[in-house]
DNA sequence: TAGATTGTTAATCGATTAACAATC
DNA sequence: TAGATTGTTAATCGATTAACAATC
């Protein structure tokens, strides 16, 4: 009965794991090793082997886990099996195209609609998934227990539509709006955040650049 | 000479404050502290401070961060100010939204072209943007000493793809395909990584409906 | 001055890594 | 058996939080 409690960064590797086994040949060696995972994946082995563990019992020393069984096990605990519907709450440009996004069905996501405050009646994607006005969201969600929703509305509007899509039953929020959400207890919010990841691309660039600087004036000191 | 290394987990919480301060109203209070910002923001005071430390030297006690300036020692930090080159790789769905997405400007990126093995000649996003042949990428790149590469090309294509673009000269890359790539020291690989998030998603509704049936069973029993 | 707020120094917490015993 | 690989227990590392002195 004991809920067990798996931390967010191992979550988060999982993922990266059940990839790469799907990349491997179906005619390729029934067994894989933590240990070739980590060479494949040039990741600590111990990390690898500490993250399997947590999904799988079905590691064997000296043999290693059977390759489909790992799979089976990580799809199993990801929930790629049973599939979730969501919506995506912002038609823009982003939104659209993330509606019409054939990669979430591959982890188990099911995208619904799209809805839009800009939309009266009703429109379609390209891809041919509908848009409604967000007066619906409510009544969509709860009668079709919509639980995931991808908010892709710009960062001024994000916090009010957060809180509609809250009041509609959705429990776990896919945020790309470049703004922090409050929720209340029991909402959980994975923050998309491009902005965040340029900030640290950015980062890079200007050290390597920094260092480069450096470099160059003690070679040219040392002349 | 010092380069101050400053933690991925702070870079990545700077661009949250710089969003917040400039979605207040211009004609409000010329001064904000750290405990507001965290009140505002739900976040813990001292991280807040110690963020802001990092980054800006203006605070004053009693007081706190002029906003204005406070917004500049974000920007000056975090680069938005100088404008960097970037292309796109991989122009299916998502990488064309991507193209067309005006959201990168406001972090001082600029989308210079997409690019696409399909492409055999030259073609043009709804938007505008340019999507050349693959084979174009070296040559663009180097021309226009592009260092920052966004990656939505299919898992299994991203790390062929990934080694041209360090092949390239790009040096910071922000990776869509839901993969691990190896690269050399001295790249640095953001994943924005959707199945990851998922995943975080998934887990936190099983979580919650576990919690769901052990409360009505508790309550089931209790009756 | 008094007190709010800053930045810093020390303590706590959690995640990663290392060491090792168990096992096929 | 020998040895590769597993899972676990202990040590290290880094980030967050708490306590406090400095300051306007």
């Amino acid at each position: 009965m004991e809920v067990k409690g798996i931390s967010q960064a191992i979550l988060r590797r999982l993922p990266i794991y059940l990839t790469y086994l799907k990349s491997l040949p179906p005619q390729g060696p029934v067994h894989i090793s933590a240990t070739a995972i980590a060479a494949a994946l040039h990741m600590g082995e111990v990390q690898v082997r500490k993250d399997l563990a947590s999904v799988s019992k079905a590691g064997r020393p000296r043999i290693g886990y059977i390759v489909s069984e790992l799979v089976e096990d990580l799809e199993a605990f990801l929930g790629c099996n049973d599939v979730s519907n969501a919506v995506i709450v912002g038609a823009g440009k982003l939104g659209k195209a993330l509606l019409d996004y054939e990669g979430f069905s591959e982890y188990g996501l099911h995208i619904v609609a799209g809805l839009d405050i800009r939309v009266a009646s009703e429109e379609t994607t390209a891809g041919g998934k509908p848009i409604f006005g967000l007066s619906k969201m409510e009544d969509l969600c709860k009668r079709m227990n919509i639980r995931i929703g991808i908010l892709t509305v710009p960062a001024d509007q994000a916090q009010k539509v957060c809180d509609q899509m809250v009041e509609s039953g959705i429990s776990a929020i896919l945020n790309f709006a470049p703004t922090h959400l409050t929720v209340p207890e029991g909402i959980l919010v994975q923050n998309e955040n491009l902005a965040a990841s340029l900030a640290v691309l950015s980062n890079h660039l200007f050290e390597q650049m920094h260092k480069d600087s450096i470099k160059n004036t003690q070679e040219g000191e040392s002349l």
